[in-house]
DNA sequence: CGCCGCAGCTACGGAATCCGCAAGTCTCGA
DNA sequence: TCGAGACTTGCGGATTCCGTAGCTGCGGCG
């Protein structure tokens, strides 16, 4: 709640011209101030670019268009997020995927798939874990058994129900 | 982008006094122009109330109510979500757990753990799911093994370091 | 060395939005 | 039948959003 500006400007002097970078390219390396923007958004998404501005120490049009590259950028979204239960979506699962050959085409071919909330390829007794979202039993088990093992290269698959979520935040850097 | 309203007044006339039940309680039970504003929030967490209420059949203030109500509720939150290796965590990993005796009370210790994103109990050869978010090795490292792995009732443990992220939306219910 | 172009910030005014409040409507239960 | 509670509407004032113009610092280039 005590406001202090986070940086001074021209808190990184070093490359700046790196903001062409879209949202496939390498990391785009935020600033000090974008980063502080951004957890002002984690803390509430509503939150007014004036009251931000103060917080970080710039004007409220700077905020907001850094708010605009960034979401531009694709480096954050504003969005509302909820406990799926609650809107209706009963089962869960986290799916373990093994792979052989390419393991990038199959990740694509998951992440065209809309049950599929979250797909990420790890290192481990898995190549890839996925998370289902879904409405029944049966929907689960026709995305499992029907979609992802009949992906080309798929070797194997372990699921793991969700029974309860017991947490889920969004507050990275806001520790 | 065609606004066809989602649900005359009244669309669910059944139970509405468990207004009172907070984010605790089970399931509030939501009606259809709720999840109609949820969509609208999880396309663009910032849409002016008077824009959802043209989507979902209301009027500004009846929006705006409800969407306190909604956030009040715990139901859902409007925030930024990034993209972490942008934010400059560098290590994230996925945890299976086993556990003996209570599966809620190991659950609970890890959620209070500000590097435990995500933690859910789940059915399968895990009885916890956990996503750990760390800002290099040694954070993880000791996250696991010095914090972890000390919980009472923990037998034992699987991870899972992330290598790339592929998809992460929240657009549940926007198929 | 001076000029040019770019990127980011500030300033500012008009339009749109947010927000609280008072009053009307509907349903359900006593 | 009546009253309580929840939901909705309408409205006015403060606030916020948004596009634009002008300024500044920096690097490239002739």
């Amino acid at each position: 709640m005590h406001s202090e500006p986070v940086a001074s400007r021209s808190a990184d002097p070093k490359d700046s011209r790196d903001s062409r970078e879209s949202r496939n390219g390498t990391t785009p390396h935020l600033d000090a101030v974008s980063l502080a923007i951004i957890e002002q958004l984690q803390e509430d998404g509503r939150r007014p670019y004036a009251a931000i501005g103060k917080a970080v120490g710039l004007s409220e049009a700077a905020v907001r268009q850094r708010v605009q590259k960034l979401l531009d950028q694709g480096v954050m979204q504003i969005v509302a997020v909820t406990d799926p239960l609650t809107v209706g979506f009963r089962r869960q699962a986290m799916v373990g995927i093994n792979v052989e050959g390419d393991v990038e085409s199959v990740a694509d071919a998951l992440t065209a798939m809309s049950e599929c909330e979250y797909v990420v390829m790890t290192a481990g007794s898995f190549d890839l874990m996925v998370e289902i979202v879904c409405e029944d039993d049966d929907h689960l088990l026709e995305v499992i058994n029907r979609r992802i093992r009949a992906l080309p290269g798929v070797r194997s698959t372990e699921s793991f129900v969700y029974l309860k979520l017991k947490k889920q935040t969004y507050m990275w850097g806001t520790r």
